[in-house]
DNA sequence: GGTAAAAGACTTTTT
DNA sequence: GTCTTTTACC
């Protein structure tokens, strides 16, 4: 193993050089190295020794650079062990991504590291230490479709009018107050205190009070997850922060493992979140730290540093509360702040934008970003009658930039405020004949099909999992209906035990029909057999889902269909098996329950190829999926009072500012080229509204735009712009209206008369969905039948390895199925995604053949871009950018 | 208990 | 316009 320091230069590490494992060693980076090519901040933050440290990270500041350094520099110049760090993040992407960059940076030993996101380093705490808590191993973790039907059977069994208390608001209130860290008890105590959980025959009568049905649903819900041996998603942190709390062994345990705990988007935690980091912190346990102390050392609280950006908040509809990071210095004892203002992304047009917007908000403390990249390019506008027109527009810019200026689709994304808005730009995309990658939608584990595969095997796992094995009873048919599920649930609950349980001891039950008895003991040994097999093969998940896939009847009952939806299902479930599989070679101790975890947590974003993958796509999602991505070309679409900002937000100057934030998200992806459209008329849910212009483009100075049209047809119309005699305004795309200031009737107050006018429209001459061919959304199987010749190259991408997991990428192409081994991605990539914009000279960047080398020289060509590398020994090598094999650090 | 047709709800955003 | 849930009938 090689290591590197001050006095070696670039040596050469060999990745192949042994077969054996070996204990990977930490590369020491030298101070120069770590933060030689930083700005100022970037290097005061990556250096700054005390126990608080707020990194105040404008968009493309260089966030994730400053932590990663900033993670080598406490190894390498704090003297700290890797198993002392803590870092959290929100996604599995961006742990991934952060680990990968630790990697280059300081070796092997990144990949044992805790880099990880807040819930599934709560899952490896739970596995490790639930038991003080009453967790069995393998516990279940239910996503919200489970909770939401548990939530529901509760309800239904306490009398709940569950048209007015639907499951998920009453969900929405339980997981407000688990993020409150409100427990149960609490509630019980305050509103209904003669409440039992698991006391049967309890009717709510009284609805005057809704907090005593809110409470009565929370405990009882919390006594069936209990009895499920199940957590939910809120439950991870809470759960685990009761166990630091009432549980000082465990405590103390990772209080002082833990000694550096760094947290990356931290004006996205939610109160739980904040108490987990101080209780692992050890922030309020009492010790103190050696009065002469240069790092964190063993007593006292962790160092603490957390990485945010209050303007990029969008979560607190989840619960994420703003004040975290706001109230940081008075929470954090001699805590410190550093801002990183210098943004190494955007234009400064575009940056001019995003500040614009941003200052809107009221209370915020105030921030600038600038950029060294110079002016670029003014901000294009278009605003389109419907929403298809919308669409056509941003499809033919698409191509137009493609073909005329090389722009590759992968450097392009589309982005919208909801996932009801991908329609008309799928279609516009299809008929243009542009590939493209939706993400986000209808996620792969929540599919119906898979999440019975799924359910199959936590049963197996956890048998007490009464959600999941309900799930299961009938399904694939097997004339167990709802009366069979009575009989067995009565008998259980009257007996206090779980629905396992009772089938177990179904021959004790009375008055049991024949058939129904039959039935239920045929699934009995169908499950006792699984379950067998499925501890012999405990570390094997993928034989044991061949095995429930086949046993079970699922694949069978699908195969059989004749429904072409059904065979699409088929390829999940085929899919599914693909990925337990890769799972199972990339997991040295693979386990059954360790597969189902990494099905439980997964996110939309994950599913997006990552960095120097070309995708050979143009990438669709939402705004809040887009929050860490940048692209060279951006479009923000549906720029319209009520679709963003959204309706249910208008009225609220909280949620406002909220969206305002998630504009600023929007506008800041992008590097070079910011679209922004709108459409007069947009349909939703069958109905054509008319919509007024959103008033974020009223807040982006006017000369950042270049309206490619500026007022739509029947705007104009009415405003008496032009000659109100004409037809004039109803021709679309090549109107480059240039006029004067327009702000007219029609952008003039937009408050109160949102959403007033209910126009006829013109819309439905664009064409309704007739081609979409088999109402799935899923995409796998979409249209596979049309003019497949059209999208180029870009099946070869087609659901690539690291692709197989959660959320959707649908392409209009089959996905090749082929025994599910993974191929290297690197050997098909044309393109690394890689931009000149991102690399200045003096730049660290990493090479697989030469490895470390110095930026010497940069060409601006566009797509042939050429970087000038010295990487010392090995010479001084010009690099055409887009096929380097490198890496930035 | 299973199937098909009809009614109804639904859209923010997600770990 | 789509997806889920309810209802009517076999």
């Amino acid at each position: 193993m090689v290591v590197r320091n001050a006095h070696n230069d670039v040596t050469e590490w060999d990745g192949e050089e042994s077969g054996v494992e070996q204990e990977p060693e930490l590369i020491a980076r030298t101070a120069d190295e770590l933060v030689g090519d930083l700005n100022k901040q970037q290097s005061e933050a990556v250096q700054y020794r005390g126990a608080a440290l707020l990194i105040g990270a404008g968009a493309g500041s260089g966030k994730t650079r400053v932590l990663t350094r900033r993670i080598a520099w406490i190894l390498s110049q704090f003297g700290a062990w890797p198993s002392q760090i803590l870092a959290i993040t929100f996604t599995n992407k961006a742990a991934a991504e952060m680990r990968e960059r630790l990697t280059a940076l300081i070796g092997p030993v990144a990949q044992r590291m805790w880099v990880s996101t807040f819930h599934s380093a709560c899952v490896r705490i739970l596995r490790r230490d639930g038991k003080a808590l009453g967790l069995k191993s393998g516990f279940s973790i239910y996503d919200s479709a489970d909770s939401e039907r548990l939530v529901k059977i509760i309800a239904t069994e306490f009398n709940v009018d569950v048209k007015r208390y639907t499951p998920r608001s009453i969900l929405g209130r339980i997981s407000d107050y688990k993020n409150q860290l409100i427990g149960w008890r609490a509630q019980l105590a305050a509103y209904a205190p003669d409440f039992k959980p698991g006391s049967r025959n309890y009717r709510i009568s009284k609805f005057d009070n809704v907090e005593e049905l809110y409470a009565i649903i929370y405990a009882e819900y919390e006594h069936r997850l209990a009895m499920a041996n199940a957590v939910d998603f809120d439950d991870l942190i809470v759960r685990t922060v009761e166990l630091l709390r009432d549980h000082p062994d465990v405590a103390d345990y990772y209080r002082h493992k833990f000694r550096y705990i760094l947290v990356d988007e931290y004006q996205d935690t939610n109160h739980a979140q904040y108490v987990l980091i101080r209780e692992l912190a050890g922030v309020d346990a009492g010790e103190t730290p050696a009065p002469t102390a240069t790092a964190a050392g063993r007593q006292g609280p962790a160092w603490v540093t957390v990485v945010g950006d209050s303007d990029q908040s969008i979560y607190a509809f989840r619960g994420a509360d703003i004040r975290n990071i706001q109230d940081f210095e008075e929470d954090f004892p001699n805590a410190k702040t550093i801002l990183l203002e210098q943004n190494y992304r955007s234009t400064q047009t575009i940056l001019d934008a995003a500040n614009a917007v941003i200052s809107h908000n009221e209370g915020r403390k105030p921030k600038k970003l600038w950029t060294a990249v110079g002016k670029g390019e003014p901000i294009v506008g278009y605003a389109a009658d419907n929403a298809q027109q919308e669409a056509v527009w941003v499809a033919s810019e698409i191509a137009r930039l493609h073909a005329e200026d090389g722009v590759a689709y992968s450097d392009m994304a589309i982005m919208y405020r909801a996932n009801a808005q991908s329609r008309s730009l799928e279609e516009a995309l299809i008929n243009a004949g542009l590939p493209y990658q939706l993400i986000g939608g209808t996620k792969f584990y929540e599919r119906k099909e898979i999440k019975d595969a799924l359910a199959y095997l936590q049963a197996i796992l956890n048998p007490a999992d009464d959600v999941n094995l309900r799930r299961i009873l009938n399904v694939p048919k097997r004339g167990l209906g709802a009366r069979a599920e009575s009989i067995v649930l009565e008998y259980a609950r009257e007996r206090g035990t779980s629905f396992f349980d009772a089938l177990m001891h179904m021959e004790q039950i009375e008055d049991m029909p024949t058939r129904t008895a039959k039935g239920l003991k045929a699934f009995r040994d169908l499950m006792a057999s699984m379950s067998a097999f499925a501890r012999a093969n405990i570390n094997k998940p993928s034989d044991i889902v061949a095995e429930v896939l086949a046993k079970s009847g699922l694949l069978e009952e699908l195969q059989k269909s004749v429904d072409p939806q059904d065979q699409s299902r088929v390829e999940n479930l085929s899919q599914l098996q693909s990925t337990a599989a890769e799972y199972e070679q990339n997991t040295p101790d693979a386990t059954l329950g360790g597969f189902l975890e990494t099905t439980a947590l997964v996110a939309d974003s994950d599913q997006l190829p990552n960095g120097n993958e070309d995708s050979g796509k143009v990438t669709m999602m939402t705004l809040h999926t887009a929050k860490g991505l940048e692209y060279p070309v951006v479009f923000l679409t549906g720029l319209e009072q009520g679709t963003f900002p959204h309706s249910r937000s208008l009225e609220d100057t909280a949620e406002l500012s909220e969206e305002r934030r998630l504009a600023y998200v929007g506008i800041t992806r992008a590097k070079r080229r910011l679209y922004i459209t709108r459409a007069a008329v947009r349909a939703q849910w069958g109905q054509a509204n008319e919509m007024l212009p959103s008033q974020f483009l009223e807040e982006i100075p006017d000369e950042l735009i270049d309206w490619k049209r500026r007022e739509t047809g029947s705007e104009r119309m009415r405003t008496g712009w032009g000659d109100g005699d004409e037809f004039g305004g109803w021709d679309d795309e090549d109107d480059f209206s240039s006029g004067p200031t327009f702000g007219t009737a029609s952008y003039g107050s937009y408050g109160s008369s949102h959403g007033s006018a209910y126009g006829s429209g013109s819309t439905g001459r664009w064409g309704s969905a007739a081609h979409r061919s088999n109402g799935s959304r899923s995409g796998s199987t979409y249209g596979s039948g049309r003019s497949s010749g059209t999208y180029g190259s870009s099946s070869r991408y087609g659901s690539h390895s690291s692709g197989t997991r959660g959320g959707r990428i649908s392409t209009r192409h089959v996905t090749p199925k082929s025994g599910g081994t993974s191929m290297p991605v690197s050997s098909l990539q044309k393109d690394n995604g890689l931009n000149i914009g991102d690399f200045s000279i003096g730049d660290y960047v990493t090479h697989d053949q030469y490895g470390l080398g110095k930026v010497v020289d940069l060409q601006d060509k566009g797509r042939n871009s050429v970087i000038t590398i010295d990487f010392g020994s090995d010479g001084v090598k010009r690099l055409m950018l887009r096929v380097a094999p490198i890496e930035k650090l």
